[in-house]
DNA sequence: CGCATCCCCTGCCTGC
DNA sequence: TGCAGGCAGGGGATGC
């Protein structure tokens, strides 16, 4: 499910549960989600504060008080959920009484307030690690990555220098992590039907042979950031009641323009175009044919 | 290097 | 009703 926007929620509603507080103790139940957990991920965390929860493009960041920050990647299908032992939960319910919903639970980080924050992952295709603080930028996964598409450092003419030459399809490009971070097949599907663009047109198409940006490039900039800041305003108007009756996070309704939406009449206005589907680096691109050039 | 393809994993939906 | 096949919002590895 999540790319950006859900990432940005999902630290929302986890920071009530866990900013400030101390983590007494972590449970693993398996070696590995997508990639084994280090060998110091318990040790770094038991007895951690959590200063600040934040977000680095789909990524959730834990700082903690000693220096180590905890990266957390949900994949395709990760969410989380925040529940209280108190109540009716048991105390050691996380190894048994394995229901359909509680079959992936995969970490479960006990806090001092007595609250559990359990990450659920059928797919496993997230993953988790720990690294200094000071060592977070040359991180592996952070050193080569892309502008927050929500950030100052997104612009025409940055999208310019790194399109210029660019033969993939545009598709391509938005999904590409080193460029942009954080956006994912939907919302790319979603901002360029925003900004009329074809998602098969050659990225280098946007940019002018003097290698400044076209007008429809920065078109394409405000799409982004317009088609991110309205699924995070989605989500924070959900987020009063984001914590469910089961505690989970991580989903919220939006509508989406063009996504998954094949064979539906184009939703612009103006236009009499018919929603295609069509596999561009073997995933699903939804857009209008007719308004979309 | 850029780019395409395959793969990881489970669940769900469709069509036969 | 069972079962095969396709598909899913992530990205890493590999090979040209």
């Amino acid at each position: 499910m999540p790319e950006l926007p859900e990432v940005e929620t999902v630290v929302r509603g986890l920071r009530p549960a866990m900013e400030r507080h101390r983590i007494v103790s972590v449970r693993l139940a398996r070696p590995d989600l997508r990639f084994p957990f280090p060998d110091n991920f318990s040790d770094i965390l038991t007895g951690a504060r959590i200063t600040s929860l934040s977000r680095r493009a789909k990524y959730a960041l834990a700082d903690l008080d000693n220096g180590w920050v905890l990266i957390m990647h949900l994949g395709m299908s990760g969410s989380f959920r925040v529940q209280d032992t108190s109540a009716e939960t048991q105390p050691g319910q996380f190894h048994h009484e394995r229901s359909k919903d509680t079959l992936h639970d995969h970490v479960r980080f006990d806090m001092e307030t007595g609250t559990q924050v359990i990450y659920n992952d059928p797919r496993r295709f997230g993953y988790m690690s720990v690294v200094e603080r000071r060592a977070l930028e040359q991180h592996k996964l952070f050193s080569g990555i892309g502008v927050e598409p929500l950030g100052n450092a997104l612009s025409a003419d940055y999208l310019a220098a790194r399109f210029n030459g660019k033969q993939v399809p545009m598709k391509a490009a938005l999904l590409d992590q080193r460029i942009i971070a954080g956006l994912g097949n939907i919302y790319v599907c979603e901002a360029l039907w925003r900004a009329r663009i074809s998602p098969r047109r050659k990225a280098a198409s946007l940019v002018r042979r003097d290698g400044r940006p076209t007008q429809r490039l920065h078109a394409l900039v405000d799409a982004v950031r317009s088609v991110l800041g309205d699924a995070i305003e989605a989500g924070g108007s959900s987020l009063r009641d984001y914590v469910h009756a089961d505690g989970s996070l991580g989903y919220f309704q939006h509508a989406f323009s063009v996504y998954d939406r094949e064979g539906e009449p184009c939703p612009r206005q103006t236009c009499s175009g018919v929603i295609h589907r069509i596999v561009q680096s073997g995933r699903s691109t939804y857009y209008c044919p007719v308004c979309q050039r």
